[in-house]
DNA sequence: CTACTAACATACCCGCCGGTATGTACTATG
DNA sequence: CATAGTACATACCGGCGGGTATGTTAGTAG
């Protein structure tokens, strides 16, 4: 262990940040997000993670009170990554029942497109059924996407005569069959095609009560 | 450790079992099935598993390879259950129309109400992601389903008019939304609901063009 | 009766990983 | 400039669980 001699006299590499740049927990959880996302969670290791931010599992701890603690952090992550993406893509369309339609097809988009968001939802998905906390966090974040669907939709409503019947009804239907097509999509790549991308979107608004007509 | 000395002369514990009944791997994979679908797959030990099929580890590698293989196995155990239910479900229904409706009626009970169900596809859909054989063999398992629905609903167009455009988008559609159903039961019992389910079902049969009259 | 083998049980190994105890450098504050 | 607290690093522990090496017994064949 010759490092004990090393006097630290030769470069004591002098930090950029000011040590305390408070981004470290982000970071970590960001970390996180993306091993996790790439490889599982149960396949990850907090060693992994604390190498990938840059810094080892003491100091880990230092932040974070154990692996679950991080895990519901990536959750957070992964929430406000979501509705920044949503929001940004809406920000300047008015029209209710086109936001509506950019919504759908913009998440059909994220299903069938993003690798690293499906794995990440299937492996949350999968530890919060054991997982009581998780699961609280995982169900509010899914009562807030509902609420928006619903918000959207009801706009859309009353904005112009859709066919919809039941709205609450119609929302789950169409939230459900997103996260199953984001499912089935990892194992089956005939869903991610050009025409069936679109046939998915016209099925999922015909369900919402959007016929569509231009194009 | 006195059981040296017990000079095994006091009951043998005759064997109901000829013991080469050939019925222990079956055995393990029903225990395996089991205690997957209740903790999940990471939750569960080989000794778990050994010691509910009656057993110990060291004779479970007789019969198995390694933890993949038998969850292989449990695999196909849920296959067969699976196809069995189905089939039994459809043994004296003649009408096409009525073939495919009983069909998603008995699926949609399935994906609210079988909890072990649900819990055991979602850890193996997960698990796949990251083990490719496991992915073939799901997707394999996953396409005969198709197959079978696409005859369904053939047989059906074939008999009535229905109302349906392309076929094999239909069913990609509706087999998407009930393993999506599947999914967000787990988290959100109010789509269990009896009125919530009926809705489910009415959904799936209209996005397959059938339209409920009766009732 | 003997030998062989299928079908178990016992006992052990070992690597991985979550978690902890402790040391150390940098910074802020008075 | 001394002190204290922050933000790290090092080193270690302990157990859990997959996998193995080695019995031991009950059938079966000859």
């Amino acid at each position: 262990m010759y490092y004990v001699i090393m006097k630290r006299k030769s470069s004591p590499a002098p930090r950029k940040q000011p040590r305390s740049a408070t981004a470290m927990p982000d970071k970590l959880a960001a970390s996180a997000f993306a091993l996790f996302s790439a490889r599982g969670i149960g396949q990850v290791s907090l060693d992994d993670i604390a190498t990938h931010a840059g810094v080892t599992k003491g100091s880990f701890y230092w932040h974070y009170q154990s692996k679950d603690d991080l895990i519901k952090a990536a959750c957070a992550h992964y929430y406000r990554v979501y509705h920044r993406r949503i929001n940004s893509e809406l920000a300047h369309i008015t029209n209710p029942v086109e936001r509506l339609a950019r919504t759908i097809e913009t998440a059909v988009n994220i299903c069938l497109m993003d690798r690293a968001n499906r794995v990440f939802t299937t492996e949350v998905f999968t530890l919060a059924v054991h997982n009581p906390e998780l699961g609280r966090s995982w169900r509010q974040f899914s009562d807030s996407v509902r609420e928006f669907y619903l918000g959207l939709l009801k706009a859309a409503m009353a904005a112009e005569d859709l066919k919809t019947t039941d709205p609450e009804q119609a929302v789950d239907f169409v939230l459900s069959a997103m996260e199953g097509i984001k499912l089935r999509a990892q194992h089956e790549p005939h869903l991610c095609s050009k025409q069936s991308k679109r046939s998915i979107v016209t099925s999922l608004k015909r369900n919402l009560g959007i016929i569509e007509t231009e194009q």
